[in-house]
DNA sequence: AATGGTCCAATGGTCGGACCACCGGACCAA
DNA sequence: TTGGTCCGGTGGTCCGACCATTGGACCATT
């Protein structure tokens, strides 16, 4: 047991991924005009030294985020990011401009507050006793996990049992950045007791199919949670003046 | 003016595309277990029958959905899509299987009546001029533009005002199903009518930074619509009995 | 003048074959 | 047991070629 904490298993980046960002930036800097013609992948790959392979690649991951329109026997044309973006280009944005970083999970928190209730609802509703089983499971022998863990665990549980696959893939994209960024709130103690507390009675409400309750009870973890962590953005800013 | 309408401009398909439907599927259906290793690229390209560029640019687009996590130097692994499906993947499931349409819908009403309304109440505190201005521009200038591309603005713009970029995101992904079956709902001339009304009173609250009455706006709006649209599919499914 | 057909150069899509970078396991040495 | 070395296999990149599709230029018909 080391005490060494590696918080990312060092992304190391593929040529494409370069290529990617580069085009990527250029885009969401409005560089590229909308509606524009990229040049060709020809002509991309003798500017950028790269082989056109690797040049598709890159724009077939940038037609994934529906930034670019790619048409054969004509070219690749910029998409209104704004009008077409997914979800993940938010990560990639992330990923090209940290700053934004700490406007994002405020917003990220602030949405959550918002289904995250809904959600329950729907799980106290529409949970079957595989769902129990499963919560049950994690809550009482989870002994090994972290509570950041457990509680992805729990929310991913509850998403499950709501039967609505936009709340689980909606949160599946939270996951991505609780995983980074939960310790903003686990490290302090006392939520991580407020945490256990919460896996509980969420449990509770969910198993006696108690909808209102659920949602109360997530309305409250997730409302305290937003606050807590956007107070720590907050001093983690103003102490970098 | 021709009566003919193109519903879609004729998607034809790009064989790394099928390759990616031939995985997606397997993954989908659980033929393929979470955690297990794929065929290397050339035993693939091999038994397809197709380039190992063709399968790479597949995977790289199962990667995008976060189906498989691919580690060079060792292969290709399936992820489980319900613990890292993106939003995308919802799209993908139904162009595999048109059965769940139906189901995938209704889930995207409920979810757009849970969250629009905070969207129109952000939007109603957060707007500038600016987007009172193209809101105006829509509904008083594009009478060009058929009812459900001005709604379809209406919602972008409000998203927009919102100043949360995952109402943006989120409102695209829902465009994206609004185009296909926003007929659903826009065959009605009374809730032609209906989305007319509404552009005005949404855009008089949002105007008047009312963020109470714009929520309640479009929370009448959005309940109505989905219960119109759960109706007529609920017909639909009766008949085809 | 407008329409439709034909051709052609440009561009994306696929191919095959080669080499590089990296991983995991086997083996060996300290 | 630990760490080092080697090696086969795999993904990442590269090269050069050909196929499929597009848009535009040109022309013939009406």
């Amino acid at each position: 047991m080391s005490a060494l904490i590696l918080t990312r298993p060092l992304m190391r980046s593929r040529l494409s991924g370069e290529i990617e960002n580069i085009l990527l930036t250029s885009i969401i800097k409005r560089q590229l005009a909308v509606g524009e013609k990229l040049p060709t992948e020809r002509e991309l790959a003798r500017d950028l030294e790269v082989n056109r392979s690797t040049v598709r690649e890159a724009l077939g991951k940038l037609e994934s985020l529906d930034l670019v329109e790619i048409r054969h026997g004509d070219g690749a044309y910029v998409k209104d990011f704004q009008e077409s973006g997914s979800l993940e280009l938010i990560r990639a944005m992330i990923r090209l401009d940290e700053r934004q970083r700490d406007d994002v999970i405020a917003a990220l928190l602030e949405f959550r507050t918002i289904i995250g209730p809904e959600m329950a609802f729907h799980a106290a509703r529409n949970r079957t006793d595989d769902h129990i089983e499963a919560l049950e499971e994690v809550i009482w022998n989870g002994n090994d996990l972290s509570t950041l863990e457990k509680d992805i665990r729990v929310h991913h549980i509850i998403a499950l049992a709501s039967g609505n696959i936009l709340y689980l893939t909606l949160l599946n994209f939270f996951n991505k950045f609780m995983i980074e960024y939960g310790h903003l709130y686990f490290n302090d103690q006392e939520n991580v007791k407020r945490s256990v507390r919460f896996h509980e009675e969420i449990h509770q409400a969910v198993k006696k199919g108690n909808p209102g309750l659920a949602r109360k009870i997530m309305q409250d973890v997730l409302t305290y949670a937003q606050k807590a962590v956007v107070d720590t953005l907050q001093i983690g800013r103003n102490s970098r003046r």
